[in-house]
Formats: structure tokens, sequence, C-alpha cells
DNA sequence: CCACCGTCAAGAGCAGTGTTCTCGAAAGTT
DNA sequence: AACTTTCGAGAACACTGCTCTTGACGGTGG
């Protein structure tokens, strides 16, 4: 049988991964900055001129490792919302959420990468990047229709609060069939959730509160709580099941 | 009169005032990780070594700079508060909240090496950062205690929320005498203050809401209702009074 | 007044970096 | 077999942080 593909590519195809590789060893140890061609080429028993052929520079290199980095969020929250029970919307929010923070504390130095002060120098995206952050996003939105679907928040409330100005702001992004009120409910759970776990990853909060899971928990499902709940919510029992479909679907591995 | 500080030490503390001025410029333009102390060396007719008489490192330097940063911040942050009225207390607090933004918004860089990933090497603190951090969650401190006192909100239904565990861990904390649901309402308003200030400052919010101060101003009132408000809140009505506050003074300058 | 001594700045130098060039060897194509 | 494209090596340039040594200046004590 033939190689439908080149020989050729392929084999520069490896080359290029294996670049990746080393750097991405390098880059989680020793952080971003320090992310440095010679020594990736010096592992890997190659001269620091022979990179070029394949990256054109560092940046190009560090943005290829961020677009890697966007992508394995994406599919990380992905599973993480097909995993997760289709019938209990808000475990299943919070575990979108959860292993969203999970993420980022198993790749730290990828989610500085993404979230991190100017992405890499991300100037040329042709949408490539684009394409994987929407992946993330657009997980957010189906857990926020779910909710409201099922009717366990109210948008109401939420839109009573919206100016017309944002409302304008939020009709304009429009990246749903979902309302402005649901857009900004999006938005306000997104920087929470982002909020919380930068300000842990980078070392931000007093120590009683460092690291801690409960404390993630109890914001996530606030968040959503918050937005216009029916009725009062027992948060334990919510985190009780969550934890419960974790281990059914963590153990058998 | 004779000078009570040495002539010796005063020239000193110019030099060293010129170089971190320096270091400042070069740091907001071409970013923290573009620094070079040639660069500094050279832009004040210095030698590169000459500078190691005033800092150890280059790493001594940029936490130099942090720690003015952290105390501009502070400085910002207290100011705010001062300013504000002190019988408006929902308004009070979206002007602190709005002076946070602003002064992310004038001093990115160093906003990036406070809340960024790893301050700069701030191993060695010997509480000298620390009083100044303290600083400023104490003004937000401050705030919640006059909102709660008020009346505004009721940390009622935010203690019921908490779980033993994480009350116990805000119990741990105790940096004020306020109890553990005031601190987590702290923790609430300020994870989500820094989650959008961070997401608005490294550009990764859609363009429709890049950069909207009206988007912040729901976001921050919303947080501080959200916790548990006794009536309905008139969101345009408080940033109406806060504008009115804000230009007032701001004009007299 | 002079000698002293701590402080300062300069200069050279080391090890490292990203990047660009040229050149020879290998691989694939005709 | 000849030609072309691709690849890697090596040298070189302009940088960087940092260290060491060598003088020079200035305030202070004899």
């Amino acid at each position: 049988m033939t190689h439908p593909v080149p020989r050729r590519e392929r084999i520069r195809q490896t080359t290029i991964d294996e670049i990746k590789t080393v750097a991405h060893e390098q880059l989680a140890e020793h952080g971003a900055a320090a992310l440095s061609l010679r020594a990736v080429a010096r592992a890997m028993g190659m001269t620091p001129s022979a990179i070029y052929r394949y990256f054109d520079s560092r940046s190009a290199l560090i943005s290829a490792l961020a677009r890697d980095a966007y992508s394995s969020l994406a599919d990380t929250l992905e599973a993480a919302f097909l995993a997760a029970p289709a019938d209990d919307q808000m475990v299943r929010w919070l575990l979108v959420a959860r292993s969203h923070r999970r993420w980022a504390k198993t790749h730290p130095t990828e989610y500085t990468l993404i979230f991190g002060p100017r992405p890499a120098d991300l100037t040329g995206r042709p949408t490539a990047v684009q394409n994987e952050v929407e992946r993330s996003v657009a997980v957010l939105f189906r857990c926020m229709q779910e909710v409201v679907e099922a009717g366990i928040v109210d948008l109401g409330v939420l839109d009573a609060e919206l100016s017309p100005g944002l409302r304008a702001r939020f009709q304009e992004w429009d990246c749903t069939d979902l309302g402005p009120a649901a857009e900004a409910a999006c938005m306000l759970v997104w920087t929470q959730l982002h909020g919380l776990i930068a300000l842990d990853l980078f070392d931000h909060l007093p120590p009683p509160l460092a690291d801690s899971a409960e404390l993630f928990d109890q914001q996530m499902i606030g968040a959503l709580v918050r937005i216009g709940h029916r009725g009062p919510v027992d948060f334990a029992e919510v985190i009780r099941r969550a934890d419960l479909t974790e281990q059914h679907t963590l153990a058998p591995t």
C-alpha cells in the first residue's frame, strides 16, 4: 500500500511534533519566559539554526504551543460536558467548571500562556485560535442554555439590570440565539470563574483559602444561583451529586 | 543648617529613583519581560555594571517596581474610598471598584506585574509587600462592612451557603472582625472584580464588550446586590449618583 | 593640609540568548 | 544520472544578565 501523504512531509511533521514536545517540557518546567530555542535544540541534538526550518521565530513556536493549549482546554471542557449527566443541569455546570479549574491546575504554564498578559504575540491569528476559544465558550453557553430551559434560574432579574447601552452591546455580540440576558449571565459566571482560578493559580489568595476546591464549588454554584434562582438551593447536596458522578466517571479508567 | 540625612545617602537615593524612573518607562513601553538593565543604563548614560551598585540583580529591580506598584494601587484605592460619599455605601463601593479598574487601565504593565504569573520573583518579601496588599484588601473590607451595616445586603443567605469546612477556612483567615460570611462576600466581589479586569486588560473579551465601563458597573453593582439584597435596586440610579460624585471630585483639579 | 578609606563608575570579560547567513550533504524528482 | 528541493551544521552578529578588577572621586580623621 502507498502512503497517501508524502513521506517527506510525514517526517517533517514528526520533527515539528518533537520540537513542540521538547519545548512543552521546557515550558512546563521553567516557565514560558525561560523557553530557549538553543536549549530545545540542544535537548534534541540539533543546531539552533535548524529549528528555524520549522518555526519562523521563537514567538512562532510559543504561538503554536498556545494554540495547542487552547485546543486542549476546549477538548477538556467538551469532554466534561458530554460526560456529565444531561438531566442534572446544575451539577453539569459545576462539573464543567471543575474541569476548567482542574485543567488550569494541571497545566499552569499553558493557562498563563492563554489567559496571561498578551497571549504570546498571537497577532497573526487567522481565526485559527478563534475557533478553539469559541469551542470553549460554546460549552459555557450550552450549560447556561440548559440551566435556563430547565427553569433553574430566571433571567428576568438580570434582564432588568441591563442598561440600554449594555443590552445593545450584548445584542451586537450575539454569538448565540439566547437573549442578551443569557449572554450577560455567561459573562458573569465566566468572569467569576476566571477570576478565582487566576487568583488561586498566581498565589494571590490568603493561605487558608489557597487551593480550596470548596471555595471554588461554593462560588461556582453561587454564581449560577444568584443570577435568579427559584427557591432555595442546597449547595452541599449539589456538591454531593457532583462528587458522585465524578467518582463514577473517573474510577473506571 | 545641617542636613540630618548624610549627603552621600541623599544622592544615592536620587540615583536609585532615577534608575527606577527610567526602568518604569521601559517597562511601560515594551513590557516587563523586555526590561533590560543595559538599556536602562544606556538611557541614563551609565555602564550596566554600575547599576549593580544599587540593585543586586535584574529581579531585584523588578521587585522594587512591583512594590511601588502595590503601594500605588493601595494609595489609589484609599484615596477613592475617602473621596467617596460616606452616606451612600453603594456608590462608595462602586467608586472604589471603578478606581481599581481605572488604575489597572492606566497602569497595565504594573497590573500584570502584580496580578500576573509569579509576581516577579517576590520570594524574599519580609511583609514589605504584604503590608501594601493588606492596605488594598482593607479598603475592600471597609466597603463591605459599611454595606452590611447600612442594611443594604443581608449576609444571611450567603452564610447558609457556606459548608462547614469552608466556614472553618474563613474563620482561620480571620483578618477582620466581620464574620465568615462577610469574608466570603469579599472574596466573591474580589474574584469578580479581578476576573473582569484581567479578561478586559488581556483582550479576552469579545469586541463588543471590550473596554466597557457599563459592563463593569453592572457586574460590580450586581456582585454586591446579589449577595443578598433587600428590595429592588435601580442600577441606573446608582450609576447616575456615582457619575455625579465622580464629576464633582474630578472636575476641580 | 594631607592622607585615608569607603563608595562609585568604568571596562573587560564570561556565558548565554535570538536570529541570519552560507555551505555542504542528503533526499526526492525527472 | 542530473537536477532541484530540503535539511542541518557552522559561523557570525547583536544582544542579554552578571562578575571581576581597576581607577577615581569625595567626605572624614589626624
